[in-house]
DNA sequence: CCAAAAGTGTTCTCCATACACCCATGC
DNA sequence: GCATGGGTGTATGGAGAACACTTTTGG
């Protein structure tokens, strides 16, 4: 045991021992028709061919694994990003049929509607899904998916998340519909005003909701500024 | 670009291809002396021989990343836990000289008088070292310390945490000193008790601290079920 | 009897919660 | 004029924060 635990700290080891592959997966949750959605792909070739799955691929020896994760979700879905968040990473033996592969999972937020799904040219699918209509999955996949989600529940209480969920100018009906989501449960329409707005985090425009059959509502942004030093330093969602 | 994608997707690629190497790393911190304290080991060869560091190392083709975590960790430090947490996984290019290597960051808490540190047979040295006076470290191990430093404080507001840092028996002054210890403040006394027996974790003894020249003061213990639960659940210790 | 830390309650403020009605618009 | 969601204020309870003195022991 020792004499093995010794021959791994020489330098020679990195050249002589066989070494597991690395990938990088993202989970990109979005939000559309009023449910919460994420970004999946079809497999075009073994293992799992025709298996939904998450955006992913190998890391390459002179990218970041970052790199890696932002570039092989624009090759397989289009989608250009600038952030990813890490999430896990997840390296048990048996998870993929091909040998042993560990994968360092992202997970990002963003505007749907501002990014259509699209096939690349291997012509495998690319769709977003609803939450509540999950296919089964490639890999371990489904569990990297389940921690995504996890964590999306937990950031959404000491963050100011969900912005980026939204379009630019949105109602505040919006926002409390995209936190009733996300949470799983009804918010009290009084009680959500006053906390947000309590916050200084939104501007109000001179501007309304258009081409509703009903009062328009007030149409709302983010203010930029006061956003970041929110997200900086944490802050309190227990709404 | 796209012929590129292509070829990672295959399953050659994971044979033909250069890899990245794979290290699982363990921030472990203790208390005493009414100190935090952090697990270093001196290396015994290059790179960075005679530098501190985390203890740690590569991870072999049949184990998972947790088990080698906590295999490298008794191995070089003696200490032998049965759980770490996942922290951050490493992989910048730079941050090893022979090369890619990718680092699998784990962090633990233990009661550090229950372990004394213990050089292993390569005589590398082996100590606690107090947070506020600590050694530059090799390769990138100051960042991932910052980083499970940080994970720390912030898990300390929301998991009942600490009790893993004290002896089973202790005081309320102890629990206090630790988590001003981490949290970088003085609490009140009357409103830190209220809360914590508050939460019923701690269990009264019929027995006081001994040997001390004042009033000896009460001693509990933690109520592993309740605590647990909360663990579980996740709870908001704003204290 | 002195030093040192243990132990103990109350008040105030603020924030989360619960709750119901009128308003503006398109059709 | 009616259906639809938009928009607004108040009362209550509970939790966090501030705060000072007496008690018990060893030396």
């Amino acid at each position: 045991m020792v004499s093995k635990s010794k021959k791994q700290s020489e330098l020679k080891y990195c050249y002589e021992y066989p070494r597991a592959a690395l990938t990088a997966d993202c989970v990109v949750f979005g939000l559309n028709d009023e449910e919460l959605k994420v970004l999946l792909i079809q497999r075009a070739s073994d293992p799992f061919a025709g298996s939904w799955a998450l955006p992913g691929g190998f890391v390459e020896m002179d990218e970041s694994l970052e790199t890696a994760a932002l570039r092989e979700l624009q090759e397989e879905t289009g989608l250009e990003l600038a952030y990813v968040e890490q999430l896990y990473t997840f390296g048990d033996c048996g998870r993929d049929p091909r040998g042993r592969v560990v994968s360092v999972a992202y997970f990002a937020l963003v505007r749907e509607s501002a990014h259509a799904a699209r096939a690349d040219d291997d012509a495998k699918q690319v769709k977003w899904f609803s939450m509540k209509k999950l296919p089964s999955l490639a890999f371990d996949h489904e569990k990297i998916l389940a921690c995504a989600y996890q964590r999306l529940q937990a950031k959404v209480r000491y963050q100011p998340i969900g912005f980026e969920l939204l379009p630019k100018k949105f109602t505040l009906t919006q926002l409390q519909r995209l936190y009733e989501i996300i949470l799983g449960r009804i918010l009290d329409k009084r009680n959500f005003r006053k906390k947000i707005l309590s916050m200084n985090v939104l501007e109000e425009l001179d501007e309304d909701e258009v081409g509703v059959a009903r009062r328009p509502a007030r149409l709302y942004r983010f203010h930029k500024k006061q956003y970041e030093k929110l997200a900086r330093q944490g802050f309190n969602f227990e709404i």
